[in-house]
DNA sequence: CGCCGCTTTGAATTACATCAAAGGACGTGG
DNA sequence: CCACGTCCTTTGATGTAATTCAAAGCGGCG
């Protein structure tokens, strides 16, 4: 598949002409990672950024004790590592595949150029980063806010990955890195699922739960009800 | 003072022409807002966004039990609110002023339009609203993986606002609010001040803080050392 | 089959919040 | 200028959600 329509089909670069398209494309450098390689680490110096074709990426922060907060994960046409070419100079996170994975890489310098001569392209990137914004929000509200059953019942209401059932969440990643996710650890994530599923709110697989009881996770989620 | 002066002195606007400061002077609308005045509410229409022209405004969320938590605290030069303009249509936080304020109001659609038209004014906003990521990317961190007195260390080091000797920190807002920007609550905070100053990591005044062991402190907010 | 990473479970510890109450600072009105 | 009320700040006693440490299943993959 020839790099122009890839291009044309990412959110990202929508409303864009097929020439403006080719002219990214031109920038553009395809790179392909294995499972569990990393992009690059908190600290590194930013020379670009990233888009996701195919594969699953982890942004993340690790403490000196070696626990894991993720920030984002991201999918298939999900751009990351752009904050960095805007501002500052290095990278705030690090970032790490948690599947085998196609990216395509936008040099810094190359791809300013081209944001200003393309006032689509630099509104587009202003709502995605809108929206990091707002989704970076929302975990700071979980975190300080919320406890870790509100924070989960939050996450599964949310996650709207459904295939055909709406209440069957298809976790994707390992409890592991959903603990890392939203900020707590594996043994505390694994009583809480048991213990909803004690009270019946969700029904837990290995890799979905089902959603028993949508209303009691929402009063859950506002902090309106606890676990007993 | 005439707007267009105030508006070509704004970081935001840097690097605008004075004719493009003059558009941008066209559409702002002046206000002024007295203390503990709310702008605006988690969950309102957003219909544009503020630059502070003088005061202090916390952005801030609040959980149904009636904890606070800040995510900012703007002062003068600074804009908020600008995340609702280019993504979403309602305000993902509230904001309230902290004390008498006066600041700039661009609407919605006029300042979309004015963007579109100037890539230099577009990449402004795209570097404010990645060091705005930054920041909270950093509060992220603080939040899960830091405890409380390892943030309050990492707040000194980092708000760099001293007059003239850089070891004391003006703090500005009351310790009340301090709590809330570090994710917790006054009580806590007043024991670790207390607690800190035992171990003559700082001397704590009414409204300032006096560092008296940096290194230490950054021990601390690093996660090197606790406090015994 | 055997190993390594994921997941679960239990017991002990802890940082922090909550509740309650008393000082202190500050501004307003008398 | 003092008195009063309100908000800010501090302190203590108590409670609890969550982490830590340790260990044992479980499961997939080479």
């Amino acid at each position: 598949m020839n790099i122009t329509s890839i291009i044309a089909a990412i959110p990202l670069f929508e409303g864009l002409t097929q020439q403006q398209c080719e002219s990214l494309g031109a920038i553009a450098v395809r790179r392909n990672y294995s499972r569990q390689q990393s992009l690059f680490s908190e600290g590194d110096e930013s020379n670009g950024f990233y888009i996701i074709l195919t594969g699953k990426v982890k942004i993340f922060k690790l403490s000196p004790e070696g626990k894991e907060q993720i920030l984002h994960i991201m999918g298939p046409g999900e751009p990351f590592g752009e904050a960095a070419v805007f501002a500052g100079e290095h990278f705030p996170a690090s970032a790490r595949t948690l599947a085998e994975s196609k990216v395509l890489f936008f040099p810094r310098l190359s791809f300013v150029a081209l944001i200003t001569k393309n006032p689509s392209l630099s509104l587009n990137m202003l709502a995605f980063l809108s929206r990091r914004l707002r989704r970076l929000t929302s975990l700071v509200e979980d975190l300080s806010l919320k406890e870790v059953p509100g924070r989960f019942a939050a996450y599964l209401l949310y996650s709207g990955k459904h295939k055909n059932d709406p209440d069957v969440i298809e976790l994707g990643i390992s409890k592991n890195q959903l603990a890392g996710l939203l900020g707590t650890i594996p043994e505390t994530l694994s009583r809480i699922l048991k213990r909803m599923s004690q009270e019946k709110f969700i029904k837990a697989g290995v890799r979905h739960i089902q959603i028993l009881d949508r209303e009691g996770l929402r009063e859950l989620s506002e902090g309106r009800r606890r676990l007993s």
